[in-house]
DNA sequence: GGGTGTGAAGGGATTCACAGCA
DNA sequence: TGCTGTGAATCCCTTCACACCC
């Protein structure tokens, strides 16, 4: 199965599959199995079996998965300990809750630094803050991600972030806007969000 | 078409077309063809009408859509208007950042009142704020959907939701946990956003 | 003509069923 | 025996192609 194409769909489930696994591995377990797998993340086990075995053999028949060996595979292969220069821009109390994170080391990256239209006011942070108008002098080459927690004037704000050689954004504006091919951007839309819920807890038709 | 299961696909795309339909209407445009809405949104003009067609017929031939329609039939038939009272759960600074944003009325509902640890430091708040201890006995008891913004003791809390009737969870926590059958979690993790970012501007394979 | 609505085809993803190995 | 890995079947979603209507 190792060199086939990987589904969307599957590689969509990986980071989810990692978080799991790590919690597992502080828990002091050290194998598992994909039916306890599956239980924990709520994905069928002949579903999470296909997934891995995109991977290559990575498990022994009666016994199950080694909780390190995954954990490696998955940083190794598929790009998860890729240390990216990731740049917020906004930063309201959204995007200082956004730093605070203290889970962006040893995953994917670090924050390097944010814009915001009054960067003198912003303080208490362990980041430059720069003004939001110097985006083309002062947002470093490397920087190919931005966290986007603005809320005005956002299409002129991505056009120039692109324009400066950001390839992806992780978008909390609720403004509405549009990117050109080749640009990927991650909506996480708390409205949406609700909505879907709202759907599935009355409707349960998700 | 009518009548037709929605199938969940599009049942997840609708919150998509009717942020971008808003921002049409807002725009004065009072029309709108499958072909132009598909370029805003990046879906497939076909799959775009064959969406709307689960919900009746809504287009003229050889004309397009009327925006206010689409967005009337949006809020009666897909119940994009409910009005939920949702509960913040941990207020620190992704709790207030979600709190303003000005979005919640007229689209899903109203955030009633929020729970922290230290209750007594959070100031400058437009709602309660209680003990995060006394979720049994302040919760009120329409309250069907919470926003986790706590970083520990994640599990527990959720348990204690759930036993007092929330049914979905929009989790911003990064810590795992489990729910029992019935009730939804939509989790929102910025980590495995970035991941898919990274993995679809380094290989795109997304 | 210029668009929508939809049967039918095509493509992916999930699930079944079981071979194969520890 | 018990669990993984995987061909085959199934299911769901997207896309094509075109009838139909304004």
């Amino acid at each position: 199965m190792k060199n086939k194409k990987i589904p969307k769909a599957t590689v969509q489930r990986y980071p989810l599959y990692l978080k799991a696994l790590r919690k597992l591995k502080a828990d002091g377990q050290t194998r598992v199995m994909s039916n306890e797998l599956a239980s924990l993340v709520s994905i069928e086990p002949t579903t999470i079996r296909r997934d891995f075995s995109f991977l290559g053999t990575l498990g022994k028949q009666g016994f199950g998965y080694d909780i390190e060996k995954l954990i490696q595979t998955f940083s190794n292969e598929v790009g998860m300990n890729i240390h990216e220069k990731i740049v917020i821009v906004g930063m309201g109390n959204l995007g200082k809750a956004l730093l605070n994170y203290n889970e962006w080391e040893h995953t994917v990256g670090e924050i390097v630094c944010a814009f915001d239209l009054d960067p003198i006011s912003v303080n208490n942070v362990s980041i430059p803050v720069y003004d939001l108008n110097d985006i083309k002098g002062k947002l470093p080459e490397e920087c190919r991600i931005a966290i986007l927690c603005i809320t005005k004037n956002v299409q002129n704000t991505v056009d120039l972030l692109i324009d400066c050689g950001i390839k992806g954004f992780v978008n909390f504006a609720t403004e509405h806007f549009t990117v050109p091919q080749g640009i990927y951007v991650k909506n996480v839309d708390i409205i949406s969000s609700i909505q879907e819920l709202v759907l599935s807890t009355t409707k349960g038709s998700i």
